[in-house]
This record gives C-alpha cells, structure tokens and sequence, in this order.
DNA sequence: AAGGTGTTGTTACTTTATAACACCCGGGTC
DNA sequence: GACCCGGGTGTTATAAAGTAACAACACCTT
C-alpha cells in the first residue's frame, strides 16, 4: 500500500465526514499502514516512545477506535492485532487470509461471499452488523516452502 | 443442547479416536455445554471454585485446548469466549451468529459458504486450516424488541 | 523396580484492554 | 473578556485474557 496516497484519502474522507483526523490519529494510521501486516497496539505504543517516555495504552487504542469508525483500519480478531483498509471509504465485506506462518495478511472481497452470507442469515431473522471473516492457513509462500 | 447427549457423545467419540476425556475434561466440557452460550475461561474457572480454593488458569485452557483439538467446542474469537459445538464428530465449516445484544450465539453451516471460500482461496494459492467466520449483529428476538 | 508418557497443580508473569478522572484547547455566547 | 461546552488528550490504576516453566503424580510398559 502507498503509505502517502493512503494518508491522503484518509485525510479527504474525513473532512467529508466532518471527523477529525487529529494529528496523533494521523500517526497511528501511519504506523499501522506502514506496517505492511498486522501490528499490535503495544507495538505501535513501542513505535510511538519518545525518548524514555512511551504514551499509555488508552492513548492508542482512542486512536485505533476512530480509525476502526471511519473504516481506515480492520481489526484482525484472531491476531488482536490492526492493518490499514485496502478499501476505505468504500462499502465492502472483507475477508482476510492470515497466513500462520509468515504473518501476512491479505484483504479480498469476494461479492459472492457477501451476498450468500445475507442469504442465510436472512433467513434466520438475524441483523448482521459487523462480519468478522478471517482464514487462517498458509500464504502461496509459506506453502511453497514447506515442500 | 442436550447435555447429556452431548456428553456421552463426546465419550464414544474419544474412545474411538483413542483421546482421554478425563473428568477434569469432561467436567469443563459439561460447563461449556450447560452455559448454552459463549464462556468466558476466567467465568469457567469461577464455576469450578471449589469453597475458597478457584484452580489457577492453566487448568481450564488446558482442558478447553484438549476439547478444541478433539472439535467439540468452539472458540468465538470476537467475544474470546467458546461455546459447545452442535455438530461435534462431523466434518463442518461453522458460521457463528453473535448477537450483541443478548449474547446468544448460534452456530450455522451453510455449505455454499465453504465452497465459495475453498474456491475464493484457491485461486490466490492460499492454504486454509482454520476458517473464523462470525457475524456480529442482532439475532431476530433482539431485533424485533428495538421497534 | 525403573523408566516413559501424559495429566494435573502451582507460581509467576506477559499481553491485551478499559475505567475513571484531570486537563486543555477551540468555538460559540453572554 | 468571561463563561461554558464538547471533543481530544494525558495519566494512573486496574481488569481481563492467556502462557511459561517446573514440580508432582498416575498409569502403563519393560
């Protein structure tokens, strides 16, 4: 992902939306998206120390918690952990392979799954608000190696 | 769910695979079962108090380790709780309808939804082993009781 | 009896997350 | 300007979830 066009949009989306992407926010997104695979919210207080001094938790998981409204980031459920939207501002159902092996996480967005996943639930009566999909297994990679 | 069904079928199906419910095993499975939704380890640990005496934590994640490897609970990443599995002994890729409101969970296994995935995945190389799929939302009591 | 394997008990600790309260800054209003 | 209000931030303390490491035991095999 293109750390500066992604800060951009970010930054565009939330004037939009009349949120305010206070500087501090702005950094954690940075950090996350800079990244590049899941990070955590103590790592990213590591990366934020200043000197001796390291900002104390409720001070990045604010952060996390409004980047996680304005749909800039998605939590990783199964690794606690945070990586940048490759779709923000976009409404779309993720899905994210999390490899096991190496960390890495990729982001796709299968329509089919989405629609089949409405389907069911409708049926059932249930009001689905927030989907959490995520396969964990091994990367094209990490696969590869393994023989 | 009928515990005691449940109970002894997850007896025969130990003894088939040569696994040991012990008691300490099958007592935290009853657990899981009787609370008919997510609990929580530390809530686990409360019931199996024993006068002043609670066992220290390592007991109940061993034990809850045990009976996920043998599939016969599941844990519910997004709520970090486990619930008992309705399809335990059977191949199965479970969705999970978490209700925010009530905390009731059910477990549904929509076939088309595991052959989308497989299919999804294969295209990009990944290798699965482990599906979490939870849909956060309102179950259908919950949702008529806001009008 | 000796040794091995798997289960349990126990202590201590790490990691992840939140509650509660104080402070500060910018905008509007009197 | 003085006041208030609301959102954002700083800080302390604590809760909740999970694990490492080692000792003890129980049962089975040799």
């Amino acid at each position: 992902m293109n750390t500066r066009a992604a800060l951009q949009h970010a930054e565009r989306l939330c004037k939009q939306r009349q949120a305010r992407l206070t500087p501090q926010r702005r950094r954690v997104l940075q950090l996350v998206i800079e990244a590049d695979k899941p990070i955590g919210a103590y790592e990213l207080l590591e990366q934020m120390r200043d000197g001796e001094r390291r900002p104390a938790p409720p001070t990045v998981y604010r952060a996390l918690d409004f980047l996680l409204e304005q749909g800039l980031i998605h939590r990783i459920e199964s690794l606690h952990a945070f990586i940048g939207c490759a779709h923000a501002g976009t409404r779309h159902t993720s899905q994210f392979l999390v490899c096991t092996d190496c960390g890495q996480v990729e982001e796709v967005c299968t329509a089919d799954l989405g629609k089949t996943l409405q389907q069911e639930v409708q049926r059932s009566g249930f009001l689905p608000s927030r989907p959490v999909i995520e396969l964990l297994g091994l990367c094209q990679d990490c696969n590869k190696r393994t023989y």
